[in-house]
DNA sequence: TATTGTTATACTCTATAACTATA
DNA sequence: TATAGTTATAGAGTATAACAATA
């Protein structure tokens, strides 16, 4: 249930200090916000260089594991909304990384693919994502970043 | 340094199957951002009965717990803007919840505090935000939860 | 000159409603 | 009637520049 509700408050501020988190650090919610913060800045860092977004990222690596998937089940397994999905596509189609190809079983629906630039693009982009989760596994330990992985995936449930 | 670099595509895809994330949830960034999603999906359920969003929820616990600090203490500690936290601010002035009063060494400057409503409020606020915590430490244990804290702390200096 | 709070503004991310063309 | 993709739009969240009052 957690102890939170009988914490009193404590005096005033001495002016001029940075004061730190408090109570606010020993909660799951803040911290992992936090902690999101600092790994999503970690990787604006790391992937400057291709003027990637994490959900760009996301959507890339995905058709180059499952090339042909159609657009909204790419969509829906990124959590991502499907009108959302459309001018987020479309920004790798302007880049030349990815393409929309017609289902001929079902006229409405589009499949995506890399382009061969796609590929190379993604090649390159699984190095700089190899380096960047070193720099967390530095941080973590291989045994550490593997526990967190397991407590994060219980999270999902909620 | 991880072993991404060397993950091979898969075959064509199977059209109207849900597809899993694959190598995406393997990666920490991306493991953090959906438990975060999901944590704070379950924070805006809990706390919509007070229409209280988490930015607001974290200037609120701190000013009870250490009421008197300047404005930008406060954004500082927070990782908040200076700018933004302005009307962040001014949305619980205009509820009663904190006010502005000003400092008589600094005219520039203005310490926070909770108004007695607010005192009133925070508290209603801590009792449900065990109950949010409750929910999590349902799926992570104890233990896990002790142990995702520490983990999560060590992403912060990245 | 530098700092505190502030306004204005823009850009990204996310969410909803409504349209089209197919099924 | 329902579904896949799309457009338009509105709301958060976050970022920078510039200003007034004060130090």
């Amino acid at each position: 249930m957690g102890r939170m509700a009988d914490i009193e408050a404590e005096g005033e501020a001495t002016a001029g200090e940075v004061p730190d988190l408090g109570q606010l650090a020993g909660l799951v919610g803040y911290a992992l916000r936090r902690a999101q913060l600092a790994v999503f800045a970690d990787f604006h860092r790391s992937f400057a260089p291709l003027e990637l977004r994490p959900a760009q990222f996301s959507v890339l690596l995905m058709l180059r594991q499952t090339p042909g998937l159609r657009q909204s089940q790419v969509a829906d397994a990124l959590a991502i909304k499907r009108t959302n999905f459309v001018s987020l596509f479309d920004g790798l189609v302007a880049r030349g990384l990815a393409r929309r190809v017609p289902v001929d079983t079902d006229r409405r629906a589009v499949s995506l693919h890399l382009t061969p630039e796609g590929e190379d693009f993604a090649a390159r982009m699984i190095a700089i994502s190899a380096e960047h989760e070193g720099h967390l596994t530095a941080r973590l330990g291989a045994d550490g970043r593997a526990q967190l992985l397991a407590l994060l995936q219980k999270l999902l449930v909620l």
